[in-house]
DNA sequence: ACTGGGGACTAGAGCGCTCTAGTATTTCCC
DNA sequence: GGGAAATACTAGAGCGCTCTAGTCCCCAGT
């Protein structure tokens, strides 16, 4: 029994009896490949139009046996992430590639979102600030193209597209040592995607400036919360003149916790964040902070994926492109008073 | 010629050759429907697992004419649409349908989320937030079922899930009148889906109190910069005791802009949010808001959308779940000084 | 002993496309 | 005017599944 009533899908055949031509002619007009005059393609056009008709995609790939697909795993939280993807969407689109989405959440893991993903025969993946374990994305770049985004990894398995979160986090020391701060602490992200990196690029900082000794890291995390935890435990020992951040939401934590206590910001604490995410920017937050490149890090991340996709399994292993960031002054930073 | 020289897919008949069965019988176990003795089952479970061998998607669909698919059309920037995204996997789960993601942003607009979508043959499409036109909703709702979240549609074509927001408002306000307001001024999001809504909620409570000549709508908008634009004029007019914001996002961003201009919140000015959003439940932020219920809303979505599938076109039209919003009292509001 | 029924399994025809191999028809160039 | 080459089009075999209509075999009932 047939339950749904409503009318059977438009197949290319109905396009193809209303335009008098073959299926195959169809075909051709819809894949934009020579083979149909003008005329016809017109023809062929007007009757799908009239139709409604739009092509299958399962069947479309199914055929071609290619899946012209690359899988994105995001977070669906994350507002970094959300920047890539829709840079991916826009790379894409000169690529002749679609994107199939698939998110992770705290209710929802990343291998389950990859799993989905894979079910659909993505030809790459392109994955965005990963938690998966090196083991395991070494064993899904067996079966397909892996770019990583944002994540340093050491591997020859899959491609890498991320920040110099190195030299990212060398720059708001920098910025901040040439403002006078000495005493300059680091409030980390843990085993976040990065993090390590610009924990080591923190570190080298404070040591080529002679600050060795006093450097000192505090446990954050990604999100508000992290920062508003570390205020507490920052405002507890001896005061810093100034702070780094793992990302902006954990300095936006940050700087209402350290300004709900009264701390003037940057009068008594300067400030720096990381992303140049939204919130960086609102004029009431105005904070400074360490940009990366969305745009550049979809773009390149797009170009690997399908460039791997094109060389096949013999191309060039695990090659790595490290997009510079930039330091975005604003008003969470101050000379040293 | 073949550039790509990874090996092929591993289809259903390599695992059948290899459990020595049919190809039939791999489907039979795969589908999980009745045919197959627990050994047999078990055996082509054996091989499938040794081949790292999943269905593909696109296949199965095509193969079962149907697509099992739920479309979702989010918003990637918002923060409460990553929510009900959220809470719609959850849904899913359960119901044995998946879900296909179409991220609308800035760059992308919801026509490209949806044509995208229905070239996967989704059976039923879930608006999240639209700012499509009706007519545009209302011609989709013609191919096949669209249920609308979160936004106020008077319709016969879709269904509509949404948080009675006229109630919602009017909650924000009778909360600040119980706590002695009279000047409470509402900054509203403009065309957003609910802003109407609570504009009239807004507009009712006032008169309902006795407050009418007092009632104030000031241009506003959904993100933190149309809040702080907002604050502006705000503190440039006579001064109100309490705001209601249209969302969150808005209010925080009234919230740091007003604090910035030396105004203690609650203490010189009362503000409430809407959506409960991250955001207002940081520590640092504390935002009385009112609470929408994204996994009743998601679940609820996700019943009509199945359920209008079973039941074909012939099943009850413009069906309308109206879920109550919730007042969370936090910090931004006080008895009035 | 014969029938009937049910469980386990298979053959094979789709699903809506793509794409190779082909058939007409026209054009072009000595 | 005849062959080559290009252009416009079609036939039909897949792609990897699903699912209907079987086949086969074993056992209960009479």
């Amino acid at each position: 029994m047939r339950s749904n009533n409503r009318p059977p899908a438009v197949t290319m055949a109905d396009v193809a009896a209303r335009a008098g031509v073959s299926r195959a002619l169809v075909s051709i007009v819809f894949r934009g490949v020579p083979g149909a005059s003008p005329e016809t393609r017109q023809r062929v056009m007007a009757a799908a139009e009239q139709l409604s008709y739009r092509p299958d995609q399962r069947a479309r790939l199914l055929g071609s046996n290619r899946s012209r697909t690359v899988g994105v795993v995001f977070g669906l939280h994350h507002e970094f992430h959300a920047e890539v993807v829709e840079a991916l969407f826009g790379a894409a689109e000169t690529t002749g590639y679609d994107l199939a989405l698939g998110a992770a959440a705290p209710t929802r893991d990343e291998a389950r979102a990859v799993q989905s993903l894979l079910g659909y025969r993505c030809e790459a993946l392109v994955l965005i600030g990963p938690t998966l374990s090196q083991a395991a994305i070494e064993e899904l770049a067996e079966r397909l193209p892996v770019v990583v985004v944002a994540r340093a990894l050491r591997t020859q398995a899959a491609d890498v597209v991320r920040t110099d979160d190195f030299a990212g986090a060398r720059a708001a020391v920098e910025h901040l040592a040439g403002l006078g701060h000495q005493s300059i602490v680091h409030v980390d992200g843990g085993r976040s995607p990065g993090a390590a990196e610009r924990r080591r690029g923190y570190r080298a900082a404070m040591s080529a400036l002679g600050l060795e000794s006093r450097a000192v890291v505090i446990p954050g995390g990604l999100t508000e919360e992290d920062g508003e935890r570390a205020a507490a435990e920052l405002l507890a020992g001896t005061r810093p003149t100034a702070v780094t951040a793992f990302n902006d939401h954990c300095a936006s934590g940050l700087l209402a916790a350290v300004r709900a206590q009264e701390v003037s910001v940057p009068g008594g604490l300067s400030l720096v964040g990381y992303d140049d995410s939204h919130v960086a920017g609102l004029s009431s937050v105005a904070l400074t902070t360490i940009a990366q490149d969305a745009t550049r890090l979809a773009s390149s991340a797009l170009e690997l994926a399908v460039g791997r996709v094109a060389e096949g399994a013999d191309c060039a292993a695990g090659r790595e492109v490290v997009v510079p960031p930039r330091l975005v002054v604003r008003r969470t930073t101050a000379r040293v008073g």
